[in-house]
DNA sequence: CCAATGCATAATGTATACAATAAGCTGCGC
DNA sequence: GCGCAGCTTATTGTATACATTATGCATTGG
């Protein structure tokens, strides 16, 4: 994407993110021009492709408002990316090569340094959550896949559950990781795919634990 | 979308299922404009999209072409399908009313019509197993399914699929929406989710059957 | 007082001019 | 003859003006 078409996608997703836009708010194109400092053009372009990840949402009438999603909608999200994310992992242990399983290693000692200090690094975790998973999906091999897969991982909801993770989360998830290391090394297919399943099952949990005011554990921050 | 952006959205699609541009064409923005019609605003927005739906593919240097598909991209596609119309079969058992399983009980008839005549008529077996998915989509009830199968179930070589189906392929289709019938009636997902799978992967099996020389069966047409 | 119609306003859709960038070509130096 | 530099042309990116369409309000008729 070129410059200001990617600056205003970008800007626009970080209020959304942010919480600057919140959720149900229309939004106008010539606003939006006005606060990332480019014209309607490349506005419309970056609003296009906001609408096919469904952060945003536009009315019969060519209305666009930032998308408010349901538990329902989220629950959605989760079942679809533990189906993605699981046949990735099978695929993945089929063609993982020495280089990319090193990779992962890499990526998930990082993992844990960050989890195991006294104030754990929430920061590096999803940095190196985000380069984990990645790597997974790159060995997949399946552009299609990817693309899908790209939909779902970014968006709102999914980001904002890392956030309401508890220490115990974040270390339970390094210890799946290195499950899903062993399937990588044997190449089972099988295996893989349920430990990434659950681990994305998981992750949907502490989800709707952290967010319907359950809170059986305490939070990090 | 708008009439200019519809008309060049469905313009060039056609153009592209219909071969008259061929995978690996670079396409210019300005020569689509014309063609259509209309100005290369519109065009830009439809390409965007037929990007977003793998039509196309652009080069790290903004040129576009009409992609081109290997074996392997379409097996990708058909195992995705498969899972994806799976889940939806699986859901749609659960949530399925009277009222819509009447309308697939009706579409399915006028399969069984289309494809029962000494000459089947293909054009119309498309129209109402196109419908007869759609209702189970729709009977799944999630947004995100529905727009992430979007991508998918458009895409040219699935489309094409249909073009090589044998008339036997076809009755079993007819048998096995029967067979799904059954399943929804006794809102049973897991064999709602088994008979959806196999026959998306029949279909695949079919179009590689077709397109690898093999033709074991007769062709239609 | 309610409803419907028409006008005023505001938003999105499209065309076009211009800017930036990439590709291709020509000629020069080696 | 080969390769690279710089210019020329072709193509995409952005801004803006104008067209079209939706929305809300006011006015009028019932």
């Amino acid at each position: 994407m070129s410059r200001a078409s990617e600056q205003a996608y970008s800007q626009i997703r970080g209020m959304i993110l942010s919480g600057a836009l919140p959720p149900g708010d229309q939004i106008r194109e010539e606003w939006l021009a006005e606060q990332c400092g480019v014209s309607r053009t490349p506005v419309r372009e970056a609003l296009r492709r906001l609408e096919s990840e469904l952060f945003i949402r536009r009315s019969e009438r060519q209305r666009s408002f930032v998308a408010d999603w349901s538990l329902d909608d989220i629950e959605d999200a989760f079942v679809l990316r533990e189906m993605m994310e699981g046949l990735a992992a099978r695929r993945a242990a089929g063609r993982i090569t020495s280089v990319q399983l090193a990779s992962l290693k890499a990526e998930n000692e990082a993992i844990g340094r960050a989890v195991s200090a006294d104030v754990p690094d929430v920061h590096a975790f999803l940095k190196h959550n985000k380069s984990f998973h990645e790597i997974i999906l790159d060995a997949a091999a399946s552009a299609r896949l990817t693309n899908l897969l790209a939909r779902l991982i970014e968006q709102p909801v999914v980001w904002r559950t890392a956030q309401s993770y508890d220490v115990s989360d974040l270390q339970r998830s390094h210890r799946e990781h290195n499950e899903l290391l062993a399937a990588f090394a044997r190449k089972d297919g099988g295996w893989a795919e349920s430990v990434m399943a659950g681990h994305i099952r998981r992750a949907f949990h502490t989800y709707s634990d952290a967010h319907l005011g359950k809170k059986p554990r305490s939070a990090i921050s």
